[in-house]
DNA sequence: CACGTGACGTCTA
DNA sequence: TTAGACGCCACGT
């Protein structure tokens, strides 16, 4: 476990309810801006019964990332707590959202 | 070592 | 607003 996943876990473990954090922000706020690719590969290694609020995470275009089934389960996760996805996975007023 | 790939980002037309 | 071109970095082959 290295350092920068553990800043990605340490963030997000921070991160409300109802808020909504971009990978380039996760990989800046951790300390490494050139490493949004990576936050991907970090995140989709988590376990399905993580604590953590990975759903909260989307891409700089306020789009989810995901795809088929995923896509929905995201969605779904995101919809309990107010905030609307069109269906092909866009949040609805994103940058309300962000910090 | 070269190359392709991925839950990405920024610029530009 | 959308698409394509590039940039970026860790990893497997």
């Amino acid at each position: 476990m290295d350092e920068f996943s553990q800043n990605i876990y340490t963030i997000l473990s921070f991160l409300g309810e109802g808020k909504l954090i971009t990978y380039g922000q996760l990989a800046s706020q951790a300390g490494y801006p050139a490493h949004s690719r990576h936050v991907g590969k970090i995140l989709a290694r988590l376990p399905k019964d993580t604590r953590l609020p990975w759903f909260r995470v989307v891409n700089s275009q306020g789009k989810i990332s995901l795809q088929g089934d995923a896509l929905i389960r995201q969605k779904n996760l995101l919809e309990k707590e107010g905030i609307k996805v069109t269906e092909e996975g866009k949040i609805v007023k994103f940058k309300q959202y962000l910090g």
